[in-house]
DNA sequence: CAAATTATTCAAAGCGCTTTGGGCGTTAGA
DNA sequence: TCTAACGCCCAAAGCGCTTTGAATAATTTG
């Protein structure tokens, strides 16, 4: 049924290692041979069994990347987005990824067995939370990984992609300033996640540089979807002082926050200021909002993309990549910022 | 370093074979052997090594999955909704499965190459065409398989899941007929998809029914982004006789929709009436919208579990499962339909 | 108590590929 | 001319696991 090695080295009267070089592209193999050998594999649909090759190399040419799935689905359209771009890139080295769902819980175990079976030879981690110990235990795999985001408080020093959160933020917050609000609140994204935690750092210092404070109930951590979004702007707009502007973790949790401020009837960009941390999700640009939001950019599928090929590159021997990375985002004033009202 | 059968089999002083059963579960291993097997494996952490495991059961324990990507990126958010479905019981079964990322015209490469390999025991096809030529070709690749969709014009007989989208879509616009409407008009999913071609359809049909049409000026086939929500529903209000009621294909084009209407100043359930198919993205609730929508309702998560179901229930033997499913949807009434303005 | 079971365990043969270590003709160097 | 150097190709040894066919020890059975 199946094609193989040897039905095929019978086939051309060649020995499998001929055949295996021709294919595999070493010198030591006649361009005449070659040529036969190649038609052949045209003409039978012949293709190496992985299973085997991996066997024999050692090399899996394949990445994982643990799915975090469970009750609470974190960043469903943000994970996804990321997706997009590691596979894009994937696809160029003719690399698959194995996708391994797992529980809140068993993450460490997953990452375990797929370290320790061979499935993958790199890995791949997101959601950093602060002192993670998913680092430590990466690190003792002797598995290549990369990082995306890292951690706060773990003194390791190790391979990872991130943006530089609290620079966006302070950016973003000291515009707010600028224009002249004093009562700032923050629609973040969870609590425990380093992301998260560095942009409200971000919010605090700009606060602090003209001594003004960012209070608890100006602050709200949840996962990033609209529901939340529009609960949090509500909430906020009950305070007694509510906020004169808001930032928002993401353009999703501002799809909530708008839908609030409409349902005040409060304008954006005159009576409340908006900005948000824009992923770059097609489905959801900020520019089409009907008022066009102020965001920090960064595309979440360029992570990917990066991710990927700094992950494979290596096992190529393809070097020099950069062991850490940290991208500035941008800040693009559109419509949804304005000067704070008397 | 890599812990393997032959070094444990020397630690414990017991062959392979012995190990091997006792850790799949033979009968033949005495109880206490096991327990020894089972402690040293804990101790040292040894995981039996994918590759080989393959090699000698043929068995992959994973499932292919080949992930259109390129210039346009089709239904990113619905992509990922199904993806978290399908991953939430692959990890039940200790399954993984490989995303293969693949350009538009060379999926049909990557479906051989994956079968040929042995790289996957099932595969899983969406985006169904009309005629899609990749059923032939899935059925001729001795693999088992099953299709997200089912396809138009293909006389085989091949495993599907599937929503009823003719009777979804049949359904709402006979409600909106039934509110007094007969201008009707559809922002739809690309036009060679065969979900978007049904709905079409079944919008076709309850008009037919009441002797109206739906001319072409009236329907709008795009990738289901917010954008083109947007322009799709500009584009109809400046017909000659605009629609009085609008389907959209997606709570995503619905969101586009939603925001030309109201920059429009129309409004939405009196001026115009809106009913979106809403596949249960958790990030975009019909309910919250800001005029909640009446929608036709199927989670396209809970598909992707049932389709995960139903590719690996069978390689382990728990047959019995239906080979082409056509899945009712709900209409639900909500405050985005009313009565055609006068 | 011998014979027949039954319960455990093992050695060895693959699974399909890559890779090491030759083995021949041919051509180049001395 | 003889030898060193290629060029090209092959046989065979794994990679780490499962599984078949036996062997040995422990129990029963007649």
């Amino acid at each position: 049924m199946a094609m193989n090695l040897k039905s095929l080295s019978v086939l051309l009267g060649l020995s499998q290692t001929t055949i295996s070089r021709a294919l595999n592209g070493y010198p030591e193999v006649s361009a005449q041979t070659r040529r036969r050998v190649l038609d052949a594999v045209r003409e039978t649909g012949y293709r190496p069994n992985r299973a085997a090759q991996r066997l024999a190399t050692g090399k899996a040419k394949s990445i994982g990347l643990v799915m975090p799935v469970g009750l609470v689905t974190e960043s469903d359209v943000h994970f996804g987005e990321f997706l997009e771009g590691l596979s894009s890139k994937a696809v160029a080295y003719d690399f698959h990824f194995v996708m391994n769902p797992s529980l809140p819980g068993e993450e460490e175990t997953t990452f375990r067995r797929l370290a320790a079976s061979g499935t993958v030879d790199a890995l791949f981690l997101a959601s950093v939370r602060a002192d993670d110990g998913r680092l430590a235990m990466l690190q003792s795999l002797s598995v290549p990984f990369i990082v995306h985001g890292r951690s706060i408080g773990v003194p390791m020093d190790y391979p990872y992609l991130d943006i530089d959160n609290t620079k966006a933020f302070y950016t973003a917050t000291r515009l707010l300033i600028q224009l002249g609000h004093t009562r700032i609140a923050l629609i973040n994204g969870p609590e425990h996640l380093t992301y998260a935690i560095r942009r409200k750092r971000g919010v605090v210092r700009a606060l602090a540089d003209v001594g003004l404070i960012l209070p608890d109930e100006a602050v709200q951590h949840s996962v990033m979807t609209d529901d939340y979004g529009f609960q949090g702007m509500q909430r906020f707009l009950t305070l007694d002082e509510p906020p004169t502007a808001v930032l928002c973790s993401s353009t999703v949790l501002a799809l909530g926050a708008v839908r609030a401020l409409n349902e005040a009837k409060l304008k954006i960009g005159r009576d409340v200021s908006l900005i948000a941390h824009d992923d770059v999700l097609p489905m959801l640009k900020p520019e089409h909002f009907s008022v066009p939001l102020t965001t920090t950019r960064s595309s979440l599928r360029a992570a990917g993309a990066r991710i990927a090929e700094r992950l494979i590159g290596p096992l190529l021997g393809l070097c020099d990549y950069p062991r850490q990375e940290l991208w500035e985002t941008e800040l693009i004033v559109r419509d949804s910022t304005g000067p704070a009202p008397l």
